[in-house]
DNA sequence: AGTCAGCGTGAGAGCGCTCTCATGTCGTGC
DNA sequence: GCACGACATGAGAGCGCTCTCACGCTGACT
């Protein structure tokens, strides 16, 4: 690659006259090479490495409407998005499968109001094939500006779909929240616990709700003593409050479900302060089990889900979106359960399994 | 905007047609309007938002060449990367800046080797005005790369130069490691320690390099006992195993200062396992004050830098390189302090403080 | 009254690529 | 020996935008 320093980059046209060939020829090469002489191409792709030819991609895609990249959209107040490990491993599942189908990752967060202007503006532009959309809450206008766009679009977490009117059903990954909780509290039951309070995340995210269905369903009541559950907010402090409100309203409770591992982290702390052993006097099971599930002291019980996997599903589902050819023989990945009754091959929500992870705190 | 649902999205040539103006005028309007007679400007404006035009990014930015849109390099293994909150809080830094200059993100990871070839590749290809690098060990290719393609790249940390020949000084933004080690250590000093070690990052990376710098200059040796060093990788396992290493060499050590929060964690860990309390019989100070070091038991002591404000700070500069008119009166950030002696106004590397904050753990 | 600067606007040439269609060149079958 | 299909290649028309330049008009100055 003997790349002029600094000249312009060379184009289609100076490749075609090094090569003694047409730019449409050089075109076919460099896109796959079908149709052209094995010589010929030879002799462009000799070409190309000379002059260290790089295609113009605003150009290609001025014609070819698709830019090879999609927007990863995350619309979650700043205190969760990175102090909780989850949007990072998800964010790097997609990025794998993106790479490896050499789409790029566009990524934007949702902070303001105005944002949303920005962010569906952009959308709409045409910058993106796709978009994958996060831990919306229930009145996000996000999924409403996409499909107004047009643009094909995954969720992360099963959306809450009531803006959308005659909208065909949308796409998304989620695990089995409901699974999820209901193996965490029945595992609470097992170990002889009978007040066994939640630490909820917002309940206006299908997660937290989800989760917390799985802890009614779990305990057989349909509604629980309202004394043993807690909003928490899916953040640490959040958990540590939560924590304190149930001890405060049920002295009595000897287990805690919270529904993430940052939430059951602030509660440890909260349950340290207050002198109650773990696991003795209360039990603790988290959810996620990513690093703050680990670390913690005792090291926590919890219910795992494959985050990376979750976020490379996503990337995939929308990938087989864009261009159902390229739907590489790469399905059929374990635990992985599709939900039945659906459109073309493939193109169906996701929902991957929950298993819980028993240590120290339960 | 009452556009189609779904018919192809109007052109510049459509609302010049609606407007009764030529597609040259809705151009200058779309692009601020100056030049324009307040009343075209205005009948132009409502034929745009008749038909909800959006301008097409491909077809403008082959003209312009510009994308409007930056990479985000980020070259770190995978454990530390989200594990640690540093990187995340960076990014939001970066994203708030390049969102209210309009600019997009594009986020991509450097894991395997053949990554560094695609992303050479994608940089070189015009797809994006500039770069964005992360923590880039000392014989990363990513520079050069950039050098090579004349992408203007502003770094995370001071890089190691190495390699570059007759390169321009390169522009990053970097906290005062060294300053912020001094302290920390000096503080150690402070309290009657005398038998500090010291927990270090890969000493690959000029951050890690100039921390320990700090240390030994904080403890006047030029040589200090080997015995109280040890690597512990920036990351949580890291720091507990050198905490470990640390004991057994040198048992009657009776502080240490972790050059990251994360690995003091691991530290603590460590010195919990082992009987040892603290801060009484030995005090640990961190480096970073993110989550872990609030949520640390006993909660640490440690280093604070902006890092959401660095993150800013590298967006800002890169956009100030890629467009010097638009360098508004943004500047003169409290805390900041620029290396003198370079060229054009503000371009030039960035070096934030650092400040100790003191809480329990020493 | 004539000149000319200055401003607002339109015409039109590309930016670098893809893709359709026409053209040319064989090989095959009757 | 001729018609025809198959295949390889080239010519050229855009994709939607920006930007230069030319043009016409107004108003100020000689």
């Amino acid at each position: 690659m003997v790349s002029e320093p600094n000249g312009p980059r060379p184009t289609l046209e100076a490749v075609a006259a090094l090569a003694g060939v047409s730019r449409a020829t050089v075109s076919r090469v460099v896109n796959g090479g079908a149709g052209v002489r094995a010589e010929v191409r030879e002799r462009v792709r000799e070409a190309v490495a000379e002059l260290g030819y790089v295609p113009n991609s605003a150009a290609r895609s001025l014609v070819t409407r698709r830019t090879g990249a999609v927007a990863v959209v995350i619309a979650e107040p700043e205190t969760r998005v990175f102090s909780d490990p989850f949007f990072g491993r998800q964010l790097r599942g997609i990025s794998r499968e993106l790479a490896a189908a050499d789409t790029q990752l566009l990524l934007m967060f949702v902070e303001h109001r105005d944002d949303y202007d920005r962010i569906g503006r952009y959308l709409s532009a045409g910058h993106v094939d796709g978009a994958l959309m996060f831990s919306l809450h229930r009145d996000d206008p996000l999924p409403a500006m996409a499909e107004r766009a047009g643009l094909p679009t995954v969720f992360g977490g099963r959306p809450d779909w009531a803006g959308a009117g005659r909208a065909p059903r949308p796409l998304y990954v989620d695990t089995d929240n409901r699974d999820g909780a209901r193996q965490a509290v029945r595992h609470l039951l097992g170990r002889g616990r009978r007040r066994i309070a939640v630490i909820t995340g917002p309940l206006d995210q299908t997660s937290a709700l989800d989760r917390l269905d799985g802890y009614r369903e779990a305990l057989g009541t349909p509604e629980p003593d309202p004394r043993l559950i807690a909003d928490g907010g899916f953040t640490a402090q959040g958990g540590e409050r939560a924590m304190a409100e149930l001890l405060d309203a049920a002295p009595d409770l000897d287990a805690v479900f919270a529904c993430s591992d940052l939430m059951a982290n602030g509660a440890l702390r909260t349950l340290r302060a207050r002198g109650r052993r773990v696991p003795d006097d209360v039990a603790v099971v988290g959810y996620d089990d990513l690093e703050p599930a680990a670390w913690a002291d005792p090291p926590l019980t919890t219910v795992r889900q494959d985050v990376e996997e979750m976020g490379r599903l996503m990337a995939r589902l929308l990938l087989r979106l864009l261009d159902p050819r390229k739907a590489e023989a790469a399905d059929g990945v374990a635990g992985v359960e599709q939900v039945p009754g659906d459109g073309p091959a493939g193109l169906a929500p996701v929902i991957t399994g929950a298993r819980l992870v028993v240590r120290e705190s339960a």
